[in-house]
DNA sequence: GTGGAGAAGATTTTT
DNA sequence: TCTTCTCCAC
């Protein structure tokens, strides 16, 4: 036999429908990618393969993710396989910030965050007659309505709160996130303008297409021609992001948008058994078997009852040490430790539907002394003396000044003066390197907790670039490297994969949440569920309460489209032994 | 600007 | 049930 070619290492070990979707050539293409099918891997390898044969020039291409870190990732595998080649690779957001600046250079309107945002509805309520307390809890509806395009404000007080809120940041030339999308339809409703567009970006991509909203789906149309080549990749069974306006029928909707569109389903699933894949199907109401699991192992899902939360965290904590090997009586008792390989930290995670439910497992775990992480932990960049040291800065760089100057300690009166000198001193510099300056300007602490955070994150920042983005991500304040269980939302979950997975309050009026559309519902569940490759735990406790109210404390009723066959229902966990609790803090 | 009393509101979340 | 917000007196 002749030997074959090697084939370039972006193709290497794809299997045919990845590679169906990786070479495809000459209109619109949909990929439907179910957990685990090698989603990731199909967008990078889609975009190194168009750059290797020529239909793209690198600059010439763009693909969306809807997270700078999904972004970094693709960007890196892309470089990985194509020598360098440095790609387009964006958010939303960030790619619209990009074509406004482009676009109306100097006049391009400036982000502000979610913070300054709620502060500008406040101000825009008083001058329509609300109070500023009302402008500052109605914001999020504000911002639900301008997910759509044109804004969806359904009722009238909402409507001149949001015009009035539109026009407050117009005054000082500003935007919030969600303006950055709406903008850049407005831009876009201009046919010369569009078409400049489609000509200068002729291949786009977009990861993650169920989590679209309206608007943003309105800016893939106006991005992308009709019959352009345009690919979007997605699980419209992991759409789990109605609340903000996404939905699955986005994906139905795009093959009606763009005919001739091509469709892809990856079926080949790497990550999950078929047993996972099969009960998380049940789930939703899909047959048995509509994705292959590429792993011979068919554990069985456990399902755990408990008598009340303390003792389900409890149990957890115990499985836990189990799992990574704690040589604790109790991690014996539980019978988690006989058998199983040994585990870092890292490899487990602990979901739950709603963040309340994390505080017993965190006291429990606490109590154990095993490190954990919650996802949910508050920013120290929200804190106000960071807030304030990030204002003087953007300020010092000439951003935003009138706004900031207005907001800083002691207001406009204190700062217009000294702010030129400031300019001066700091010009060039980095964050990390004016820090100090900084601080002593604002008469701060350096030991900050807070602050000491801000240093690490600014410290990975080069000299001139904005610092937003970096500033944005809660990840970046924790040591990257930390050994520790994640403690996380389904919803935060996504993406996500870990060897071991528990799900606590696997309750009903949990899951599915009393008022939600059960069907997205069972979607999180999905999601879930799918996040385990070996070992898959399900925990249900009575008696529990929330916000002060009793739930009814029965399993979900989720648990029971599982088939039985799939499922290893143990009874209630064995008898709570003495706990043993080490010192060893955390954080 | 601080602190105490009382009210409100408490899913999910990226940019 | 518990935390966070808001308002007003100091």
């Amino acid at each position: 036999m002749p030997p074959s070619p090697r084939p370039p290492a972006h193709l290497a070990g794809l299997n045919p429908e990845q590679l169906a979707a990786v070479r495809h050539r000459g209109g619109p293409l949909l990929v439907e990618a179910g957990p685990g099918t090698g989603k990731t891997r199909v967008l990078a390898a889609r975009a190194a393969d168009l750059l290797s044969d020529g239909t793209a020039r690198a600059g010439g291409m763009l693909a969306v993710t809807f997270t700078n870190q999904a972004a970094a990732e693709i960007r890196g595998r892309i470089a990985a396989w194509t020598g360098g080649t440095e790609v387009r690779v964006a958010t939303f957001h960030g790619w619209a910030l990009a074509f406004l600046n482009e676009a109306l250079g100097a006049a391009a309107p400036a982000p502000v965050d979610e913070a300054d945002a709620r502060e500008l509805c406040a101000e825009a309520a008083a001058e329509i007659g609300l109070s500023p307390a009302e402008g500052r809890r109605r914001w999020p509806e504000v911002s639900t309505g301008r997910q759509h395009h044109p804004p969806r404000l359904p009722d009238e007080t909402l409507a001149r709160l949001a015009a009035a809120y539109e026009a407050r940041l117009g005054r000082d030339g500003l935007t919030d996130f969600d303006g950055l999308i709406l903008h850049a339809l407005r831009l876009l409703g201009d046919p010369g303008r569009r078409a400049a567009l489609r000509r200068a970006l002729p291949i786009l991509l977009v990861d993650e297409f169920q989590d679209v909203s309206p608007a943003q789906y309105e800016l893939v149309r106006a991005m992308a021609a009709p019959g352009g080549e345009v690919t979007v990749i997605g699980d419209p069974d992991q759409a789990i992001y109605g609340f903000r306006g996404a939905s699955p029928a986005f994906m139905a909707r795009f093959r009606r948008d763009f005919p001739g569109t091509t469709v892809v389903r990856l079926r080949q699933a790497y990550r999950c058994p078929q047993t996972f894949l099969d009960a998380a199907g049940a789930v939703l109401g899909a047959e048995a078997g509509r994705l292959r699991a590429d792993r011979p192992e068919r554990p069985r899902l456990e399902v755990r009852a408990f008598a009340d939360p303390g003792a389900e965290a409890r149990w957890i904590a115990r499985a836990v040490e189990g799992a990574v090997g704690g040589l604790s009586h109790d991690a014996l008792d539980a019978g988690t430790a006989g058998g199983d390989r040994l585990r870092s930290l890292s490899d487990v995670a602990i979901l739950y539907r709603v963040n309340a439910l994390a505080d017993p497992v965190a006291a429990a775990l606490a109590a154990s002394g095993i490190p954990f992480q919650r996802a949910d932990a508050r920013s120290p960049l929200d804190h106000p003396s960071v807030r304030a040291v990030r204002r003087l800065w953007e300020a010092a760089c000439g951003r935003r000044v009138a706004f900031h100057l207005d907001r800083l300690p002691g207001g406009r009166a204190a700062w217009e003066a000294r702010l030129p000198g400031l300019r001066v001193e700091l010009h060039g510099r980095s964050l990390g390197g004016a820090l100090p300056r900084l601080l002593e300007a604002l008469d701060l602490d350096p030991r900050d907790p807070a602050l000491e955070a801000l240093a690490r994150v600014a410290a990975r920042i080069p000299p001139g670039a904005d610092p937003a983005p970096a500033l944005g991500h809660p990840a970046d304040l924790v040591a990257p490297d930390l050994e520790a269980v994640r403690l996380l939302s389904l919803h935060a979950a996504k993406g996500l994969e870990f060897p071991v997975v528990f799900v606590a309050g696997c309750e009903a009026e949990v899951l599915p949440w009393p008022g939600a559309d059960p069907e997205e519902e069972a979607r999180l569940f999905y999601v879930g569920l799918t996040r385990a490759s070996e070992r898959l735990v399900l925990c249900h406790a009575g008696r529990r309460r929330l916000h002060g109210r009793r739930l009814p404390g029965r399993p979900s009723p989720f648990l029971d489209r599982i088939p039985p066959a799939l499922r290893e229902a143990r009874g209630p966990a064995a008898p709570a032994g003495r706990r043993r609790p080490r010192q060893r803090t955390l954080f």
